[in-house]
DNA sequence: GATGAATGAGCTTTCATTCAT
DNA sequence: GATGAATGAAAGCTCATTCAT
C-alpha cells in the first residue's frame, strides 16, 4: 500500500540517510551515491527511478532501500555530498580572495563553478526540480550565496554584512549566466559571451568592492 | 476490443495539436490550454497529470487527447502561444528602442520578461523541463535570443550581427538573473539585487552600443 | 511523479521475460503462464487482457509485469514452452518412424498434433495472431517443419534434405488440415473427413517416401 | 456512455448495414468498404480502428457509422461483399466442371482461391478473428465448403450428398494449404509444395470421384 | 545486511459510439 | 445526410515502497 509519492508528511518517517556500520557498507553507500549522480544526470529527478540506480550500482533495490529511505532522501543526500565539496572549493578560494584584484577573482569565480558542474552533472537537475521539499534542495542557493558573501568580505573587510549579500547575489547569477552559456553548445559565440561576462563581473566588482578592499592604496570611488 | 497499445503497425502518430473545426472546438482547446497552464505552472511538467488538467478545463479526457495527442504535444502547444506574444512584446521594443538611451532600455527589458513570466507561469517549468524533445522547448532560448538582438541592432544600427547576438545573450543571461531573484521570495534584499543588476545591464549596454547608436552624438571610444 | 511514459530516454527495453530467482518466483511464473493460456485461448492476444491474466493466478498486475514486461513477451514465452513440449513430441516420434510403415506414421502425426492442441489451446490463436513481431511466433512454422523433415529422414534416410522439407511442408498442412476439421464441432461429417485425410495423408507418404525407406524390401521404383 | 464493445446481445440495435437512398451515398459506401478492405488487411480487425477507416475513404466518422452502426456490421458487410464474388467464381467453375478431369479440375480450384485471396487480402483476417460473433463471419467456411460440393456434384452427379460434402471438406482444406504455403515468402520450395499439393488434390479427385463422373466410360472401382 | 518478489494506485493513451449542429 | 466534438470505460504499463526469506 505505498503512497508512490510522499514527499510530504509522513510522521516517523526517517528522512535521513542511514549511516553505514562496517567497511563494506560504506564501499555500497558511495556505489549507490555515485549511481544516483548518473542516474539522475541522465533522466532527472523525476524520470530517474529506484529500481535503475540500484541496478547501475550493482545493487539490489532492497539494499538501496537500506539506506536511503526515500528517493527525496537519496536525493538529498547526493545533494549534501555536492555541496560539501562545493563549500571547500570556496573556503579555499576565501583564502586566495585578499591577495586577487577584481579582474583575478572574477576570472576565478565562474571557471571555478562550471568545472564543480561538469564534474558533477547531476547537481543542476536536482537543485532546479521543482516541488521538491527536502531542506537540502531549498536552502542551496542561500547557502551558496554565503559562500560567495564570506570571499567577498575575505577581500573587502570593510564591507557591510547587507552589502556583501547583494554583491554575492549579484556575482551569484553572473556565475549562473557563465554556466548557461557553457551549456548551450551549439552556440556559436560561446566563449565570447563568457569572456563579456567574466569583464562584467569584473567590472562590477571593482566598483562594489572598488575602495574597501584591504590593499586597495588608490583613491576609492573609481 | 482495441488493442490498446502499439503491438501493431503504428506510422501515422500525430504530432501536432488538431485544429479545431468548430467554435466550439475553438473554444475548448482555449479552456485546456489556459487548464494546462495552470496545471503545469502549479506542478511542473512531469507531475503534471492529463487527466487533471481536462477536470480543470471542464472537459472529459477523452476531449482533451481530441485535439492534443500527447502530453508533449500539448506542452509544446502551449509554450508556442506564449512564444508568440512574448515575441509581440519584443517587437513593440524594437520600435520604441530607437528613442531609449542604455539605462531607459535596461529599464525595460528585465521588467518586461518579469511581467511576462508572472503572468505565464508555466512558461519557466516547460522551458526548463530537460529532455523534452519537441521542437519549441528546444529553440526557445535561441528565439529568444535573436529578437533581443533584433531589438539592439534597432537602437544601434551600426552593430554587426554577430556582436549583436553577443551583446543579446549577454543581456538575456542579465535578464534572466533579474528574473530568478524576483523569485525568491524570501530573499531580504531582493528589491536591492534588482535595481543593482539593471544597473549593471544599463552600463554594459552603454559601453557595448555607446557609439554605435544612431543619436549618438557623443565621440565613440568604446 | 513518475513519469509514467516514455517522453524521455527509453533504451533499455527488456524484450525478454526475467526469470525467477527464487521458489516463490518460479511458482508466480507458472502461474502466470497458465493463466495467460487460459485468457489467450479463450479471448485471442488482442482480447485478452493483462488484468485478467494476472487475477486468474491470483497475483497482482505489478507481479505480472515483474516477470513479462509486455504482452508480446508473455505471449512468446507461453510460445516457446509450447514449442518445447512440442519439439520433444516430435523427437519421441522420429525415434519410432524407422519402425513403422507409411500409414502407421499417418496415424500417429495428424493425432499426436490434434491431442497438442487440445492440450494446449492458446497455441493456434498465438501462432495465427497478425502482426506480432516477436521472435517465437515468426519461427513457429519452420521450426516445427523441420522436426517434420527430421521425423521423415528418420524414415527414409537417403532421401535428400531439400525434399524431406517439401514432404515435412505437405504433411505439416495436412495436420493442420485434421485439426482445422477437427475444430468444426458442428460439422457432422468430421469424424468422416478426417479419417480421409489420413487417408491421403499415408498415400502420400508411401508415394514420396516408398523406395527410400530402410526396412523397404520392395522394388523402389513406384 | 458507449460500452466500448458491444459484440453481444444489444437489443433494438441495428445489425445491419443501412442501404444508401441517393447515388452520392453510394459511392460513399462503396469508398468505405474499401477502406476497411485495406484497414482490415493491414491490421486485422482488431488493431482497425473506425476512424482511421474513414478517414481513409475522405469521410467523417459520423458518415461512416450513418451507413454501418457497428464495427462488427462493417466487417460483415464486406465479408458479404466478398462471399458473393467467391460464389460466384465457383458457380462459374461448376458450369466449366463437367468437362474437365480430376486433374485439370485440381488446377483450377486451388488457383482460384489464391487470385481471390490476393485481390482481397481482408477476408483471411475477418474469417479467422476468433470471438466475433456477427453471422456472415460464422458460416463462411460452410457456405464455401457447400459450393465446392456443388461443383464436384456437377462433375459426379451420381454422387451422395453427404459424401460430397465430405470431399469438399477435403478439397477445401488442400485448397487452405497452398494458400497457406503461398503465404510463406521466405521459404525457399514454395513452388515444389504447391505443385505437390496440387497433385494430391488431383489423385484425392480422381480417387473419390473416379467412377462417378458423368463422362466417365472406365471401370468404376473407386 | 542483502535479496528480490509483491503490491496497487495511478498514469497516459485509445477508440467505439453518440449526438448537437 | 454530413460533420466533428464529446464521452468515459478500460487497457497497458510504471515504480516507489514494503517485507519475508
Amino acid at each position: 500500500m505505498p503512497s508512490q509519492n510522499a514527499s510530504r508528511a509522513n510522521d516517523n518517517a526517517r528522512t535521513d540517510a542511514k549511516a553505514p556500520r562496517r567497511e563494506k557498507g560504506r564501499a555500497r553507500v558511495a556505489a549507490l551515491l555515485e549511481a544516483a549522480g548518473v542516474e539522475f544526470a541522465e533522466k532527472g529527478f523525476d524520470a530517474a527511478t529506484m529500481t535503475s540506480i540500484a541496478a547501475r550500482a550493482g545493487a539490489s533495490i532492497g539494499s538501496l532501500y537500506q539506506f536511503f529511505p526515500t528517493k527525496d532522501v537519496l536525493a538529498n543526500a547526493l545533494l549534501e555530498t555536492y555541496l560539501a565539496t562545493l563549500i571547500g572549493e570556496f573556503e579555499r578560494l576565501r583564502e586566495l580572495a585578499p591577495a586577487l584584484d577584481a579582474a583575478a577573482l572574477a576570472h576565478r569565480l565562474a571557471p571555478a563553478l562550471i568545472a564543480f558542474r561538469a564534474a558533477h552533472p547531476a547537481f543542476a537537475p536536482l537543485v532546479e526540480t521543482p516541488g521538491r521539499s527536502l531542506p537540502a534542495a531549498a536552502g542551496v542557493r542561500q547557502r551558496l550565496r554565503r559562500e560567495i558573501a564570506a570571499v567577498l568580505s575575505a577581500k573587502a573587510p570593510r564591507m557591510k554584512a547587507a552589502h556583501a549579500l547583494v554583491c554575492a547575489a549579484v556575482v551569484q547569477q553572473l556565475m549562473k549566466a557563465a554556466i548557461a552559456i557553457h551549456g548551450e553548445t551549439s552556440f556559436t559565440h560561446r566563449a565570447a559571451v563568457i569572456d563579456e561576462l567574466e569583464r562584467v563581473m569584473a567590472s562590477y566588482l571593482e566598483t562594489a568592492l572598488g575602495g574597501l578592499a584591504p590593499n586597495s592604496e588608490t583613491i576609492s570611488g573609481v
